[in-house]
DNA sequence: ATAGTTTTTTAGCACACGATAAAAAACACC
DNA sequence: GGTGTTTTTTATCGTGTGCTAAAAAACTAT
């Protein structure tokens, strides 16, 4: 009986979307083959999204560098322009700013930020990618109808800040941080050096430039008295 | 001869936009009167687009805004969007911006720098306009048909950029900085606190968090060895 | 071969975009 | 009151937007 109603809504949920892209390759029983692979799809409506942000992106655009030939195709694989998107964003935190998981594998926190913003430098900076962090430049300010958007890339940013509001508390408990640090305030001053530094990739800034900045941003790193 | 040619040509220059607002009210030799006025349109016009982005904001977002009836008063009194825009640009530094010109007569490089970063603070979070900076959001990421406007505004960021480093430059011949003091870098790191602190607003941190910013990125200043 | 499933193709929806030509309206000057 | 000038109004233009219904195509399983 449960069993049942729990499968019966499971599969009424699928339903809807089964055969939409979600994480790796869906398993497909029978029917037309894809044209194009998903994941390469994906990599394409990424730079395409980086380099001209969403509401500056069009379906046709994203047709065209996905190689996919047809608006239906990509609306039956992806979903709507919003859904696609979203799965970008995926993508991008999978892909290349992987760097901003991985930097907090760092031993010290120190480590950790100093890894983040030196990779940002680098990222923001990749001859081979847009400029910049789509994160950031995706949808600053954008058009009632895509306040959405807007949020989302607004709740990614603040979970970046509250991951790295909590390494820091974290160094602070574990003595790397003076007991008067203010977690908060540390963090927040540290995403606004990695949030300018998007938007200075952006203008043009060279990754040298953006070297120095971080640099100089980590000399507010709190002394212990005993140091 | 001269005085014909010299008038002649200022006409021919003029007649193709003389109708135009330029700096302040342009003055009329007859004619049907404005049924708005321009500065107060541009003002809204300012509003729209600093919420809105300059791709995310339609004419008839504008003319809506701005008291007019229809579109081809606008294009009459202020050109296409585009130099439209320019003149919203060149009004949000007379006015929502004009903070920035006057950090510069601060007696010293220090006070300078506190009080622009500080009415940055205030400015992109004042609860009677929208969030953030125009410069910023206005275009960081376009289409491609929108690249001299995103160009547009990062030649103003790096204008003030270009502003900082020079007073700079003159604090250390002054000797408030020390002689090994780098402006460019220092320029390069405050502009991007700077344009940090545009994307912290607009994702809705508050006034109170972004002065606590601008106090730690001000503990970078470099201090002079007799001090 | 047939049936079932999925994707691609074709064609087009309703609407919004930036921008403009032509005419009507409202003023100043004489 | 007429003339000249400027703005507003009316009615679009061509193009692009995000998106979709319906049919054709390409596969798997039987």
């Amino acid at each position: 009986m449960a069993f049942g109603l729990v499968g019966w809504s499971t599969a009424l949920y699928f339903s809807s979307d089964y055969n939409l892209v979600s994480g790796s390759e869906a398993i497909m029983a029978g029917g037309r083959p894809r044209s194009f692979d998903s994941d390469t799809a994906l990599d394409r409506a990424l730079e395409v999204f980086w380099r001209q942000g969403y509401e500056g992106t069009g379906i046709s655009d994203l047709t065209k560098a996905m190689g996919i030939n047809n608006a239906p195709s990509l609306y039956n694989a992806f979903g709507n322009k919003e859904q696609l998107f979203s799965k970008v964003l995926d993508r991008y935190a999978d892909g290349p700013a992987r760097y901003i998981r991985e930097a907090f594998d760092q031993p010290t926190a120190r480590a950790a930020v100093e890894t983040l913003l030196h990779g940002a430098a680098d990222a923001t900076t990749d001859p081979d990618r847009p400029r910049g962090c789509i994160t950031v430049q995706g949808a600053l300010a954008c058009s009632p109808g895509t306040e959405a958007v807007r949020e989302e890339l607004a709740a990614r940013r603040a979970a970046g800040e509250t991951a790295l509001r909590e390494r820091l508390r974290r160094a602070r408990s574990d003595g790397e941080l003076p007991a008067g640090t203010d977690p908060e305030g540390l963090a927040r001053y540290f995403a606004t050096i990695y949030q300018g530094i998007a938007v200075q990739a952006a203008g043009g800034a060279s990754r040298q430039q953006l070297h120095g900045i971080v640099d100089t941003a980590m000399t507010v790193w709190p002394q212990r008295a005993d140091a």
